[in-house]
DNA sequence: GTCTATAGAATGATAGAC
DNA sequence: GTCTATCATTCTATAGAC
């Protein structure tokens, strides 16, 4: 049901989604959507909940290493992987207008987006460095759902991102993690 | 009034904002609005073409120099600045589920996005390029109207998203352009 | 061009039967 | 939990006066 509710928001966008749709793609009646989540708010809070809870362990594994480099490169890699697994919803909760403002109004939200920042940055928090952020999750989550790269399986998609990340927040490349495969990046040399 | 719907659009979502929300913004009645536009759809292309307008004489610049990686470079700065001077405007075109659709079923759409495409890659098109320009199309529009680089200042979040962009797409950096001036990111030594 | 007024459909939300 | 039925509100879109 979440996840009928977030297909219809990555189509429509959020603020254009109505019970209705969501009860007849599920083939019921609104009041059973209604017995769950009383507003609308509730129902979008809940999609967003269940999304940001699979990066949960990601970051406390991170805090608990103190943020270093080796928990940041972690860390990053399981943002990437979330989002290209879960393209619809890294894009809703990264630009959909109405999920934006809840996240940045609603108190546990916030809490977990800090700590996420907090982790990704080892604890360096500046203008400078804000902006550094925004440009790689903005990278991550607008191009797995870009028309130029919806196509792209999840493998070779998972390997140019995570390149471009580590270049962008100055991470060493192709560092302990997997086998060390040449990416296919045409340009390269 | 094209102003207008736009910045609706950015608050609530294309699909979100309705004739009527445009119409009080204005202080006009709905009425005066359709007798511009008949249907939701021809506002929103009048919307969008309004905007992609404005790269239209770079892109023109480009093709005329061959594409080559001056000109790229010049589009690329093009781009940025435009998405740092339009704000949201820049997001929506990228990331609204509604717009997004439009640009790939409206045809003058389509050859406008495939010149732009062409333009920044110098005619190199393949799967690893095109996620490549996603990467970095992406990181752009979303960076400019993201929490963390919302209050940046346009000069400086220019000057990031440029170095960020060339580090994708393998440009050398701060060459020609602009006085070279030692930009804030503070992790670069 | 902008207004009033309207038509018909869809919206968010609730009450109560099963 | 899911249904039917209903509420007031809002929506897209049109017709016709000024």
């Amino acid at each position: 049901m979440l996840g009928a509710a977030l297909d219809l928001f990555a189509e429509h966008g959020v603020g254009a989604t109505s019970y209705q749709m969501i009860a007849d793609r599920l083939g019921v009646t609104k009041a059973a959507i209604y017995h769950k989540f009383k507003t609308k708010e509730d129902l979008v809070i809940a999609v967003a909940d269940m999304e940001l809870a699979k990066l949960q362990d990601a970051i406390e594994e991170a805090e608990e290493q103190g943020c270093d480099t080796q928990a940041r490169e972690l860390l990053l890699a399981r943002v990437v992987d979330h989002a290209v697994e879960h393209r619809r919803a890294a894009h809703i909760l990264q630009f959909d207008p109405v999920v934006v403002r809840l996240l940045s109004e609603h108190r546990p939200f916030q809490l977990f987006l800090e700590r996420l920042y907090r982790a990704l940055t080892s604890g360096q928090r500046d203008p400078g460095t804000d902006v550094q952020l925004a440009i790689v999750l903005s990278a991550i989550s607008g191009t797995v759902t870009h028309p130029l790269a919806a196509q792209r399986d999840d493998r070779a998609l998972r390997s140019q991102l995570l390149h471009g990340a580590r270049l962008l927040l100055d991470l060493p490349d192709s560092g302990k993690r997997r086998r060390p495969r040449r990416v296919s990046r045409p340009q390269a040399s």
